[in-house]
DNA sequence: CATAACCCTTACGTACGCGTGAGGGTTTGC
DNA sequence: GCAAACCCTCACGCGTACGTAAGGGTTATG
């Protein structure tokens, strides 16, 4: 259960974290940006377990806030965004030392343009990796179609008593030449 | 290099290797169906490593026609068929282990139809996987040329002098929230 | 103040898909 | 018949992204 503002926690400092004068988006109906969270409230909420939460701070993708008196992490709102970061960039295809070195990057830019232009440089790059997944993935897809609607006729058309060492010699399919992901399951 | 009909190898049997009545589809120009391969030749023709080749085999995904007197495997064009098959299976995400089982469901299929049921089954719950895939791949894609074209207000709209902090409450980029993939490279 | 449900650090274990030798035969081509 | 370029079989190593205890404090709740 996520708590809320958990403030009779020992969390030193003004009431508010940031004191940007700029309206705070809100972060998620029912976060306000003063929310505290444990390591499992983030964990939780995130869909990340504990043990990858921890590992992210080890690798310096992830930082809390604060500590507690007894030495419990405690993350504001801006936490959920970095995680969720950082899981987009894993499913973009991003090593956790690939993000490693982003986070650095990032760090290191004096200027906020700086850090701008190394992003979209980074950002760029994946697009274009992407794009080729997509491709890629696409033309498989077809291929997976394809392979079922030969199969399909199989199962019509085809007799129980036939091996599948006589599917080369197979007659059945029209003369459109077998799909690769049918002749590879055949093939041994 | 890729060497032809080594012949001259000891490859005990008849000439042609398979016997079959059908017109035997030509694997390749230059791949005549009594092609002998070495494991660096088919390695070399799928961009595998004779490891990974190796590795197969130990896993039972892949055989050798037959051995030469001196031990070696001697592949026929078929395992061309095969390691590429595999290589398209984990390009959908199979694991090798995944491969396995496919390859044992498909070995212990009595008929050719029970075979072709079994793998139309593998290959349409795959179908959807790959689709989820796509979707979210798709997803991404947009949130990548999203936030590329708001970092490029970042170029040519900010003060060379602001710091990644000021970022939250800049007001250069309309009234378009800022994207997930921005807000979480600046939230540290 | 007791107890459940958290949290802490440390550190070894796991699954996957090969990489990388070591030590030693085999083929081919001149 | 000799050297280069292959191939063989072990068998340990590696990078990635966590899983899984072990041993021991901390916090909220009654």
């Amino acid at each position: 259960m996520a708590r809320k503002v958990r403030l009779h926690l020992t969390t030193p400092g003004p009431t508010n974290e940031r004191s940007s004068l700029a309206e705070p988006p809100i972060e998620e109906l029912g976060v306000s940006p003063d929310t505290v969270l444990l390591v499992g409230d983030l964990a939780k909420a995130t869909g990340k377990t504990v043990r990858a939460i921890h590992l992210y701070e080890d690798l310096g993708l992830l930082r809390p806030h604060d500590r507690s008196k007894g030495r419990y992490r405690l993350f504001g709102p801006d936490a959920l965004v970095r995680v969720r970061w950082i899981t987009k960039l894993q499913s973009l295809g991003f090593s956790l030392s690939d993000i490693q070195e982003l986070v650095r990057a990032q760090g290191d830019s004096e200027s906020a343009k700086l850090a701008a232009s190394r992003l979209s440089e980074v950002y760029l790059t994946k697009l274009a990796e992407t794009r080729a997944k997509l491709d890629e993935l696409r033309q498989l897809e077809r291929e997976l179609v394809e392979s079922l609607s030969y199969l399909n006729a199989c199962g019509s058309a085809c007799e129980p008593l036939v091996p599948v060492h006589a599917c080369p010699s197979c007659e059945r399919h029209s003369e459109s030449h077998t799909p690769d992901l049918v002749a590879g399951a055949q093939t041994h």
